[in-house]
DNA sequence: TAAAAAAGTTAAACTAGATTAACATCATTT
DNA sequence: AAATGATGTTAATCTAGTTTAACTTTTTTA
C-alpha cells in the first residue's frame, strides 16, 4: 500500500520527524476490503480508526423499521469510523460499508493510545481533525433545517461533486434525508431549468 | 467568580498539577454578561472559547429571511462558542446570546495557543471534549432524519429536562426544527395522553 | 448473452408539519 | 395598576415531501 497520501495528509496538520513517521507507520495496519464489505458493524465495538487511502465508504444507521439512514460518505483522505464507539470502546450505532474496493489504514484503540504517549503531537493532529469535523457537522444541522431538499441537493452536488458521481442516487437521497423518488423529481426539475 | 466547577470539569478529563492549574487560571478571563447580551456576534470573529460557569445561552444562526435557527443551548459546564470561527479566526456564522445572566470563563485564541505549548495535556483535554461534541452532533443529524417531531421533542425533554424548563418554548421549537405552533400542538397531545 | 438483481423514474393519493391570523396569557416596566 | 411586549394557543388552510405501486434502465452474474 502507498503510505504517501496518508503522510501528506498528516503533514498538512503537524510536522513529524522521520523517526516519528517510522514509529507511526509501524503501529498502523494497512488493510484491503472488497466492495460491499463491512469495516464496522452496528452492535460490534469499532476496533479501529480508519483512514481511506482509496475507495469509497458509507456510514449508515439501520433504524428499528429496517430503514437505512446514511450519516456520511468517505472517500480518499477522509476518515470512516464510528467515532463514538471507538472512543468509548462500546457497541457501534453505525455500520461502515465499502461502496468500492477500499484500501484503508487502521489505528487500533490500543496502538493509538500508545502513539499519543509516544508522539504527543498526535493529540494536536486529532484535535484539529475532529474540530473541523464537528464544525462541518453543526453546519449540516443548520442547513438541514434552513434549506429545502432541492437546495440541500444543489449544495451537496457542488460541495462533493466526486461523491455525487460515485455513489448511487438512492444513497444520496438518504444522506439528504429525503426519499429516492423525491430526489429523482428534484433532478428532473434541475435538468429542465 | 468560583473556579471550582471549571477545574472539576477539567480534572474529569485530565489531571493537572497545582502549578499547571495556576498557570491555566492566570491565562483565563472571567466575565459576566447580562441577560440578552451577545457573547458572539455573527460576522465578527469569535475571539474566545467560552465555558459557562452559571447561566444559559443559545447559539443561533440568522438566515437570509431573518429567521432564527437555534443550533444549541448551553448551561453550566458546557461550552458556547462559534468553534468554526474561533479555530480559523474568521467571521462567525452564529450568534451566542445569554438567555439568563451568565458567568463565563474565556480563553482567547492566543492564550489557548500559549497554553497548548506550556501544558501539552490540554491538547488531550480539548481533543476529548470535541470528540464527544462531534459524536453528539452526528447523533442529532440521524435523529432529525429518523424521528418525527414529536419523538424528537420527547427525546429532548428527557435528555435535557433542565433546559426544557429554563428556555422559552419557541426557542426549543427552533432547536427541534419545527414551528412554535406545531410544538404547542405536540405538547397538547402529550399532555392528553 | 440471457436472466436476474440493482438502480432509477413516473404519477396519483396522502400526511406531517408550515403558514396565517386571531386571540390568550404572562412578565416587565412605568 | 395599566400598558407594553414577549410568549403561548387554537384552528383553518396549504404545501413540501412521503407512500405506494407499476414500470424502465443499467449493472452484475451465471
Amino acid at each position: 500500500m502507498d503510505y504517501k497520501p496518508f503522510l501528506d495528509y498528516i503533514n498538512h496538520y503537524i510536522s513529524l520527524t522521520e523517526a516519528e513517521e517510522a514509529l507511526l507507520l509501524s503501529k498502523v495496519i494497512p488493510r484491503s476490503y472488497l466492495k460491499h464489505q463491512f469495516i464496522v458493524q452496528q452492535g460490534d465495538v469499532c476496533k479501529s480508526a480508519n483512514f481511506i487511502v482509496s475507495g469509497c465508504t458509507k456510514m449508515f444507521y439501520m433504524d428499528a423499521d429496517g430503514q437505512e439512514h446514511v450519516v456520511m460518505f468517505a472517500i480518499e483522505d477522509w476518515w470512516s469510523s464510528d467515532l463514538g464507539s471507538f472512543i468509548t470502546q462500546s457497541p457501534a450505532d453505525y455500520n461502515v460499508q465499502c461502496l468500492e474496493p477500499c484500501e484503508v489504514i487502521q489505528f487500533t484503540y490500543e496502538n493509538l493510545e500508545e502513539l499519543y504517549a509516544e508522539i504527543p503531537k498526535l493529540e494536536r493532529l486529532f484535535r484539529k481533525i475532529v474540530e473541523r469535523a464537528f464544525v462541518a457537522s453543526q453546519k449540516r444541522i443548520v442547513r438541514n433545517f434552513s434549506l429545502s431538499a432541492k437546495e440541500r441537493y444543489q449544495l451537496f452536488r457542488t460541495t462533493y461533486p466526486k461523491i455525487d458521481q460515485r455513489v448511487p442516487q438512492y444513497m444520496i437521497a438518504s444522506y439528504l434525508g429525503i426519499t429516492k423518488e423525491f430526489l429523482s423529481k428534484i433532478k428532473r426539475e434541475l435538468a429542465k431549468a
